[in-house]
DNA sequence: AAATGATCATGG
DNA sequence: CCATGATCATTT
């Protein structure tokens, strides 16, 4: 059978783990050659090409919003690069981070826990050595935080958050929480937004992002392919 | 070698 | 600038 680029959005939750199925095995050269587009040399200037073709493949509504990739499905929609032995090789980036404007905000209402909720997993053959087009998409999973996850997201969450809520957001560096941690998240180092002060004034910082560490994802590729 | 901090492209 | 998609590249 041809694979041809779905042109609604998945109705249910099992036709879009079907639809990331069938995309395993297959290269994201072969997959940008079918949706007609070009696949880059290098991901330098490209970052998030891998993702946004997945997001087109499994028929994800385009373009930045803060909510999830299927808010009909309640389903965030992550690539994951994995190197030869499935294992991360980078961070995932999860949202960016208000810096004001933030009392009252809880866990439960927050965009992190709202994002990772549910999340289609595509870990992405990513090794360096591997030109893009090359690069073979692997098995795609669902996955829910378990208790102790969670538990441990939003202890991360809660301790980053009151530090940003007392002012300290300037010594908040990514060697704070467990399995979640805080970093830049701008164009260039030029970027600056509001932020909460020492003494509680407004300054301008650089905006940042929630990010989830590398052991926390192996451990999620270790327990759905255990 | 791994992790932190910095950066690239795009659309609203 | 915010927010999406992330990976790059310098520092440890």
């Amino acid at each position: 059978m041809t694979l041809t680029l779905p042109s609604t959005a998945p109705t249910s939750v099992a036709q879009l783990m079907e639809r990331a199925q069938q995309l395993a095995g297959l290269t994201l050269g072969e997959l940008a050659q079918l949706a007609q587009l070009e696949t880059p040399e290098d991901l330098r200037r490209h970052k998030g090409f891998s993702g946004q073709l997945l997001e087109l493949w499994l028929g994800a509504s385009a373009g930045s919003k803060p909510e999830q990739d299927f808010p009909e499905l309640g389903v965030e929609l992550k690539t994951l690069p994995i190197d030869e032995a499935g294992r991360p090789m980078e961070t995932t980036y999860v949202c960016y981070a208000h810096l004001t404007g933030i009392a009252g905000l809880t866990w439960e209402n927050s965009n992190v826990r709202n994002k990772l909720h549910q999340v289609c997993w595509v870990p992405i053959e990513a090794n360096r050595q591997i030109p893009p087009a090359e690069r073979r998409v692997a098995s795609a999973f669902l996955w829910t935080p378990t208790p102790e996850q969670e538990a441990a997201l939003r202890a991360d969450w809660e301790e980053i958050m009151e530090l940003i809520a007392l002012g300290q957001v300037e010594s908040i560096t990514a060697r704070h929480g467990q399995v979640m941690q805080l970093r830049p998240k701008a164009a260039d180092g030029n970027a600056l937004t509001d932020a909460i002060g020492r003494d509680g004034q407004f300054i301008q910082t650089r905006p940042r992002g929630f990010y989830l560490k590398k052991t926390f994802t192996r451990g999620l590729l270790e327990e759905a392919f255990a």
